[in-house]
DNA sequence: GTCGTATCTTCGAAGAAGTT
DNA sequence: AACTTCTTCGAAGATACGAC
């Protein structure tokens, strides 16, 4: 059902425990994550972009405190909904943290928004302002619950009546999204979406709607995303033979892909590399 | 839902800077 | 000198979006 991991370092130590819910949530939820005693040895950590949609509560009394592009600080209350992103953002990380998330699949948030995901697209909103005092409700419940087991239980409860929209995709986002999961088929787009059946403008209207990205941006995430995964936790790296692999044309393509998804060069982002490969400890 | 077009991405080339 | 890493540029094609 769920698996443990504990980490430690010289720096900190941490617990963080996942946990995957049951039908039918699981088709539009990740994992459900707990974080316990998070205090790294940097300040600020950079949240490399993956377009998916996170949502966060912390358990501790503070706020939720954010860094945006221009380095300008942001403060939420006990709850964040981080929404599909295609840029960095800075989390503070000065505090020790305990915290609960989700981690939706692409699309997997819409059912639980009134509005289209796009209008989240590179925002972070504080879930108050999305769910109004049910926000606050599940908060406390959360809180209430004793043991880790209890928090993920809760959360799977409650989430179910969230709902505002049924559990159900879009056919062509489904289609789309299973046939850009396949990165070694590197077809243009038009191919995918002349399957579909639909219009190239309504299916743009339709993906963006469910899942925040347009098609495009999307498949540029999932390849740098791919890049991450293959260069995770090993100890040389030869970009040429990363950036063919995960197709693109060359590395020079590669790399300025990677700067505009990053702000960071390959070889930067390798020295830094800690614990996750979305999380990078800047100061 | 289509059409036309502005914008963006990819492809391909050339070369600078740093390292071995 | 050879090699690796990274930057810049222009052309062509692909994609996104406003108008209808």
């Amino acid at each position: 059902m769920d698996y443990k991991v504990h980490c430690s370092c010289r720096a900190y130590a941490m617990l963080l425990r996942t946990y995957i819910p049951r039908a039918p949530l699981s088709g539009f939820v990740d994992f459900f994550w707990y974080f316990e005693g998070y205090h790294p040895p940097h300040t600020r950590e950079l949240t490399l972009p993956d377009g998916s949609v996170e949502l966060v509560f912390n358990l501790n009394e503070d706020k939720i405190k954010l860094f945006d592009r221009e380095n300008k600080g942001l403060l939420y209350d006990r709850s964040v909904i981080c929404g599909p992103h295609s840029e960095y953002f800075i989390i503070d990380t000065s505090v020790e943290t305990t915290s609960l998330g989700i981690h939706f699949r692409p699309g997997g948030i819409n059912p639980f928004l009134k509005m289209p995901v796009n209008e989240l697209h590179n925002n972070n909103v504080s879930l108050d302002t999305l769910w109004g005092t049910r926000a606050h409700d599940l908060h406390e419940k959360i809180l209430l619950s004793k043991t880790v087991d209890d928090k993920f239980r809760t959360l799977e409860e409650s989430l179910m009546k969230l709902a505002s929209r049924p559990l159900i995709r879009h056919p062509a986002v489904s289609f789309a999204l299973n046939e850009f999961q396949s990165l070694s088929d590197k077809r243009p787009l038009s191919d995918v979406i002349g399957q579909i059946g639909l219009s190239q403008r309504r299916f743009i209207q339709i993906f963006k709607e469910e899942v925040g990205l347009t098609p495009k941006l999307f498949c540029r995430l999932r390849r740098f995303q791919e890049v991450l995964n293959r260069i995770d936790h090993t100890k040389i790296v030869n970009w040429l033979d990363v950036a063919i692999a995960c197709g693109y044309y060359d590395q020079m393509h590669f790399i300025k892909d990677f700067q505009a998804f990053s702000s960071l060069n390959p070889t930067d982002y390798f020295s830094r590399q800690g614990k996750h490969h979305n999380h990078v400890g800047i100061y």
